[in-house]
DNA sequence: TATGAATGAGTTTTCATTCAT
DNA sequence: AATGAATGAAAACTCATTCAT
């Protein structure tokens, strides 16, 4: 039997305990892992993660919030860092962005989940909840977006949702790259690699939206 | 027991009355519709269904395709209609774009559900089978689009697929409208309807595609 | 369309090709064929086999019958030739019997399936009549061989069958050999093989059945 | 809700109710008793059942490994009993054993059906430890037949096999008596009884098989 | 007779979640 | 808080047989 987590540092990590065992099983596999695998992964019992989260897909929901959050930090690090001209930052900001979900593919993943299944068994109010938490968190990139690039206020969450947008649209064409190359390799002769069209995509979007007055 | 479908046009006819008995089910509820309810709101048993179709994957699949294809002839018919500017000629495409999808939400959910779901289901070669379809089926409207708009060959079928990954992406906040209305508010504060985001952000994505050389 | 068989040796034919088809089919694969398949087979469509058929059990009962009137009758022929003592003449009608039963697994086979689940889908006026048609012919072999080897009348029929009861006993310890090997190398160590095995323990039985007054 | 149960007794407990539970829908009915049927009669929701059984098939294999050693153990007691003369002795223990069996029927159908049904969906991993652990239960008995009838080493096994192989093929001729009695009458005239049948014929087989050097 | 479209019965097993301990 | 036994909903597909043509 697990030690009692009587803390709240204790719980905390054995809440974080649970997430590092949903995660890697869900990188490691292509559908979402069960609740008996992700306890047995965390050195728990079945109904000891349901002390701490009310569903499976909550578990799934706090990991994308989680991967978000970094996600977002490391883009604004590397926002407030750029140097040059607006084409060129807006090239290397791309480049960072891109390059960061080409490591986290289990992102992009989650996110498609997130809309496909998650939220069918989730409860209103936690989606809702879900929902504003990673409009609220976006806010924070905004600010920082549209202070580096000059945008004027209350556009840069708008760029970055349409950029999330497409991102996610595009994804959809190459999701199972991991898990079934065949497929992959059907949308090859048009979309070179997801990297690089997402690149091109965002380049043009944003050129666009930039551009347009 | 219903009529032997003996002719080819018969068949093709029953084959037809799945899909609309699937396509009107499927509008109606949240949740892809069993087998059994297709068979029966199709008047027919459900072995029936599997004479026509081999899985239930299959029937949503070639839901999609139907309506794909209805959508792209939709779409070539008024472009080729367009008068005036390229910029004023673009929105009206747009307009006419965004219009359609709003009349046939059905269209963007079959697509979520065809990655999220049917794909995971379907052998992997009917799933390549549909893509190769969906592929050349598109390079037809890429051509249209080329010519009315005087982008450089080959360029057509690439805005056409950010296009639709925009699309897709943006919908994706937007779902469960109809199924789930508190949802959809969350997302109002922020962008509008859908109908409008997208125009909007497809606005801003060809303008940065067709200017940017 | 195939031909219509008008003629009763039509009918006759195509009766025969059913059947062949059937044995063929059963003869290939591990279990049962299908109706379709045997249709296929036959050349026909599937409401054709049910012209000649009732159930697709008929099929194969018909078949197990066809397969035993054979069997008897070789066994039969060799009895009458032979030559000897008793003892070299009942090991010599054994080896008949065994390298017969050797040569068509697939009687065994059929047999088996008769008792496990063809008469379970029979109707019971069908099974007595197999019964007792099988009755009626091995009547006749017991009379030759009651003669050949001089036993008691009546006793032919008893020995006879107590002879299948222990082929059959042994028979399903050894049913997959073709299909599952694993498994009929599980029983290997013990009991050879099912010709050597059925042979020795058939002997016991004859010895022990002539010798007991 | 049942009571959980927590100790390896209880569990043991539950996993014999079951099977109790199983067997006496078996006994009654003439096919092979439904997962659901069985979690009910069990007092126990479905589910339940596949924590102490992996499929279902592996319920009545281990009903029948539990009524094989039963039988065995019975056979074993009554046969270091015997008193008298070698013929006398014999004609004793299969009297016990064809009793034990006519009051058993259930054990009879279970090794049919084992052979029939299971085995063809009970993995071959499953099935190689059903038949080895048959084997190793028989090795005893064995054992306990070369001793009492002074049979060389080695001899008892298959006796017993031989026996069993004898038992098992003339019951084929009665499987049904309890459930179409229809078919049982169609032997009669030939047979008598199954217990008679069997207790003539493996006098028969006994005799010639320890007769026969 | 021949066809082949139409029928519909039939059932195991998984797994998220709960609750007794 | 931790455990893990108990729960029970949920659904696609096959295939023997029938019947309209």
């Amino acid at each position: 039997m697990a030690q009692h987590a009587l803390t709240p540092d204790d719980k905390h990590a054995r809440r974080d305990a649970i997430l590092e065992a949903a995660l890697s099983l869900f990188v490691a596999q292509s559908d979402l892992p069960s609740s008996a695998q992700i306890a047995t992964a965390a050195g728990l019992a079945k109904g000891t993660v349901y002390i701490y989260f009310r569903t499976k897909e909550e578990i799934f929901i706090a990991l994308l919030e989680r991967g978000v959050a970094d996600f977002l930090t490391k883009l604004e690090d590397s926002i407030v860092q750029l140097k040059g001209r607006r084409e060129q930052k807006i090239a290397a900001v791309l480049s960072v962005y891109v390059e960061y979900l080409e490591q986290h593919r289990e992102l992009l993943r989650l996110d498609a989940m997130s809309h496909a299944v998650l939220e069918k068994n989730l409860e209103t109010s936690k989606c809702l909840e879900h929902k504003l938490t990673f409009i609220t968190r976006l806010q924070k990139t905004a600010l920082v977006i549209e202070r580096t690039f000059q945008i004027e206020e209350g556009r840069g969450i708008t760029l970055l949702m349409r950029t999330f947008a497409m991102t996610r649209g595009l994804w959809q064409n190459y999701p199972e790259d991991d898990m079934r190359p065949e497929l992959a390799d059907a949308a090859t002769p048009l979309y070179k690699s997801f990297a690089k069209e997402t690149h091109e995509a965002l380049i043009e979007y944003w050129h666009g939206a930039l551009t347009l007055k």
